[in-house]
RNA sequence: GCCCUUGUAGUUCAACGGACAGAACGGCUCCCUUCUAAGGAGUAGAUCUAGGUUCGAUUCCUAGCAGGGGCACCA
């Protein structure tokens, strides 16, 4: 292709190359091509397209693979492809089995993904979900493509925060209480915060202990300990339920080391200045400046962010560095790229801020921790196995409980999971339970569903051993294994713009065409041929399915 | 006031500058003697407004209107 466009004085040629829905042909999208030549934007799209159906004609390697090209609409070209050359394709796509899309040489790059990041003493909510699954599936598919991934979860385990804590904690009667949960932590905050405001002793006092933690105070360290494994526990909890994985955990607390360093580097480096005894470094076009020290002495997440840059930058010798944090912060994170810039840390190329909208409430407010609307995600995840065991007692009254129950959770966290993966907005999101716990139409279990009725199929066969592709060659069948042969470049897609809703569209899309598969064709009751044939369809489908939905950290069920 | 972001069927969301703007839910009609009806078939229904760039704009640019967020010592 690329040498036809050189050939026609194109230079340096675009291709798409989309799958049409209509029965075995592909349609080249010519008008990518004119706009990237001057030559080409002399002719007429669909005279342009005439003459360049002829040269392809002319090829080799393009009779092999067709029957026909013909000119449509505004330029373009379809091509009905040959037969036996989708069905050779389908060869390879069902020899690769489950390593289908797999990227088979290392690419050696290194991602950073910095997602999740709770604060320790408060529970996690609904506003961390989003950031924790859509950075678990950046993760899956980054390596599944080759990449070697870093997960970091960065916690907001220390800074002011904790002077009111740890204020209001010595103060209550809890110090004593055994079992102290994450809840009590909230409400303490929650509660102090509320009383700070018309109380100007409060703050003061949550502004020496903070100082004082900072300081390395004994009793307070002690307190800050105490609360950070209280909370490092539950989330573990919450990971484990949603299946998510960190390499690493490293807080902000980690990096307290750095500070010092980076504000006087800073400063030497004539990056920053100080400014209302503050230190500041300075932004251009009307943006305020990035602050790394206040003006007593304490420093803010800003300057933990620079240090958590150098630290990762030098450990992890990254090619790409991913927040993945909503996009309430987008200021910060252009104030912290330039910064990092400024001060010769990372290139701003390296660092991106992948950013999604806010979780609202229905009314399209801020749910906000000190304003104390707050939806737990404890409270979330259990709703969503609730919904999911009454659909599972209506449809599957038959099976033991304890199956149920598995159903339910599989069925409910992946409903939760696949709501936010399958829409990429930048816009707010109204947080509803019956749209969050969708259990029908485009939705988890209606990809575990097509699954599972593939593998209740599958389970009544002997595995394939042999099959003739040729008997692949129904109108479905064609379709999908053009779908299939497309697995690997949607994947490419997500790594390209990190967006998994991309494959979880894709994966809808399979899902669909695999209900209709079985539905118009017989599997088991096929003639010999056909049923093999079909069989190893049905298994690499299948085999797609769980692959792409485990990318996303959905899990898949033998059945439903 | 400045900056960022969003505006698509009744609702929730799609659409790499390209063919007739796709789904799902909800509405209305159908399909369980045939590999699981959490399924399938059919039907009605949408690009905020006004300009511009382009052979071609939901997509890019400008202005306006509307929602959300942010704007020096919180994270």
């Amino acid at each position: 292709m690329e040498k036809v466009a050189q050939k026609l004085g194109l230079g340096k040629a675009m291709f798409n190359i989309v799958p049409e829905e209509k029965f075995g042909h592909y349609s080249a999208n010519l008008m990518t091509i004119r706009t990237s030549s001057v030559e080409a934007r002399k002719t007429p799209p669909n005279e342009f397209a005439e003459k360049f159906k002829d040269e392809l004609l002319k090829l080799k390697a393009v009779k092999e693979i067709t029957d026909k090209i013909e000119t449509a609409g505004a330029g373009y070209l379809n091509f009905w492809l040959k037969p036996e050359s989708i069905q050779k394709d389908f060869v390879e796509i069902f020899k690769n089995k489950d390593k289908w899309g797999k990227f088979k040489i290392k690419e050696r790059k290194t991602i950073v993904i910095d997602y999740s990041h709770p604060n320790i003493a408060k529970p996690m909510s609904v506003a961390h979900l989003r950031s924790t699954i859509i950075g678990q599936a950046l993760c899956n598919i980054f390596k599944f493509r080759g990449w070697r991934t870093i997960g970091d979860n960065h916690l907001g385990d220390w800074g002011k925060q904790f002077g009111i804590l740890i204020a209001a904690f010595k103060q209550s009667d809890l110090k004593n209480k055994k079992d102290l949960k994450i809840e009590d932590l909230m409400n303490l905050y929650v509660d102090y915060t509320a009383r700070m405001k018309n109380n100007s002793e409060l703050e003061d006092k949550a502004r020496e202990e903070t100082k004082k933690l900072q300081r390395g105070d004994k009793e307070n360290i002690k307190i800050w300990k105490r609360f950070y494994k209280i909370s490092l526990d539950e989330f573990k909890k919450v990971y484990k339920r949603l299946d998510i994985k960190f390499d690493y955990y490293l807080g902000e607390s980690f990096y307290k080391p750095m500070l010092e360093g980076i504000v006087t580097d800073a400063l030497k480096n004539g990056a920053a200045r100080i400014s209302d005894s503050a230190a500041v470094i300075p932004m251009d076009n009307n943006q305020p400046p990035f602050i790394i020290r206040k003006s007593d002495e304490a420093y803010l997440y800003s300057t933990t962010d620079l240090a958590a840059i150098k630290y990762r930058m030098k450990k992890f010798k990254p090619d790409m560095v991913l927040y993945v944090v909503d996009n309430g912060q987008s200021l910060h994170f252009e104030q912290l790229f330039k910064s990092a810039e400024r001060l010769g840390l990372a290139k701003k190329e390296k660092l991106f801020h992948a950013k999604f909208g806010l979780v609202l409430s229905e009314g399209l407010k801020k749910l906000s921790t000190r304003a104390g609307r707050h939806i737990s995600l404890q409270e979330v995840m259990d709703e969503a196995v609730s919904r999911a065991r009454n659909v599972a007692e209506k449809k599957q009254p038959d099976l033991e409980s304890k199956e149920k129950q598995k159903i339910a959770e599989t069925i409910g966290i992946g409903a939760l999971k696949y709501n936010d993966l399958s829409q990429n907005r930048m816009s707010d999101i109204a947080f509803k339970w019956e749209k969050m716990l969708n259990l029908e139409g485009n939705s988890a279990p209606y990809l575990q569903y097509a699954y599972a009725r593939l593998k209740s199929i599958l389970r009544k066969a002997k595995p394939v051993a042999r099959f003739d592709q040729k008997f692949l060659n129904s109108e479905i069948e064609t379709r999908i294994i053009l779908l299939l042969s497309e697995f690997p470049d949607v994947l490419d897609l997500v790594t390209k713009n990190y967006l998994p809703h991309y494959l979880a569209e894709y994966l809808y899309k399979l899902a669909q065409e695999a209900n209709l598969f079985y539905q118009k064709e017989k599997v088991l009751a096929a003639s010999k041929g056909e049923r093999e044939a079909r069989l190893a369809l049905a298994q690499a489908i299948a085999a797609t399915l769980k692959t792409g939905l485990g990318l996303l950290g959905i899990k898949t069920l033998e059945r439903i």
